[in-house]
DNA sequence: GTTGATGCAAACTATTTGCAGGCAG
DNA sequence: CTGCCTGCAAATAGTTTGCATCAAC
């Protein structure tokens, strides 16, 4: 067998070429932030990978985090989201189709779903409107099917529902 | 003519059976800043606010707005929202339909529609999920008609695009 | 060697909270 | 007169930034 270059997972190859594109720096930082963001297997915020990465002996800054999230969205890897709390979700972009969310007000499930159908009735709403669609989001807070069943505290929940900051 | 008891506007009314029903106390800043949320034509924020009753020679402390709007919020007579920036934008509830929103990434105009159809779908998608659904959030950025001609700067666009907290 | 990247700490922004004095009920 | 309310200032939390140093190209 013969000794082949080593090969880099696509989304870092990706990254690779938006980062030099803009005449950006591939640095050993932003490498080990992709493949971390890639390992993540569902939403992560900004805390939980830098502590992941500080786990795995690799410290680096929050500033860095911050930073490196910010290009990864720039550049479609990741995606980034608002659930009602005061910090941002991320997650990795694995595809090209995109996702909307059902949240549990009880145990922070997240449901991802897809619908053509919504997204359809959407672009026909804003072609009522002369409105040129560029993104959206769309989020139903609610209970998930285990939650329905526990007795939960109404005033908790009626407390978590008003202070949705959505 | 006789002389009548002077009329509080229903808003008022309402705020002031919900604030009894918790025990709780009617202030002139409260019946204030009922009544200045309900003299905004659109969306605002708590600054906005603030500085709004400010300049009317009301000067009530920004702890106290918060703390109200909270109140106004849980009583149903304000909703709060966030549009994908790090500040919550509240309204007025002149009824009780809700609505969604087009966001205009250019100007910030905020455009309110209701669909039916789109309401029944998100029920049917919750349905199917065996979720129950108790709030939920849609918008839709973009550019609105009148920014679709203005030749704005794509880049600026690009980037307000990647920081939506959405 | 340039130019951009990093880490640190300080700055920032929106919002919340503890506390002492004040006012509604 | 009791307990909730207010304003103030300090505290928070998440995120951003200035700056000196360092590394990619």
């Amino acid at each position: 067998m013969r000794k082949t270059k080593i090969e880099r997972p696509e989304e870092q190859q990706r990254f690779e070429t938006f980062l030099r594109s803009r005449q950006l720096k591939l640095t050993g930082e932003r490498l080990e932030l992709v493949e971390e963001v890639f390992g993540q297997p569902h939403h992560f915020d900004a805390d939980q990978l830098h502590m992941a990465l500080k786990q795995k002996g690799k410290a680096i800054s929050r500033a860095t985090v911050y930073r490196t999230l910010d290009l990864l969205v720039q550049c479609g890897l990741v995606r980034k989201s608002s659930f009602g709390d005061q910090y941002a979700h991320y997650e990795a972009v694995r595809s090209d189709e995109h996702h909307d969310h059902l949240i549990c007000l009880n145990c922070d499930a997240i449901i991802e779903f897809f619908r053509a159908d919504l997204e359809a009735l959407q672009e026909q709403i804003c072609r009522e409107f002369n409105f040129k669609p560029m993104h959206h989001s769309h989020q139903i807070f609610g209970l998930c099917q285990a939650c329905q069943g526990k007795t939960t505290d109404d005033s908790v929940l009626a407390h978590r529902l008003s202070q949705l900051n959505t």
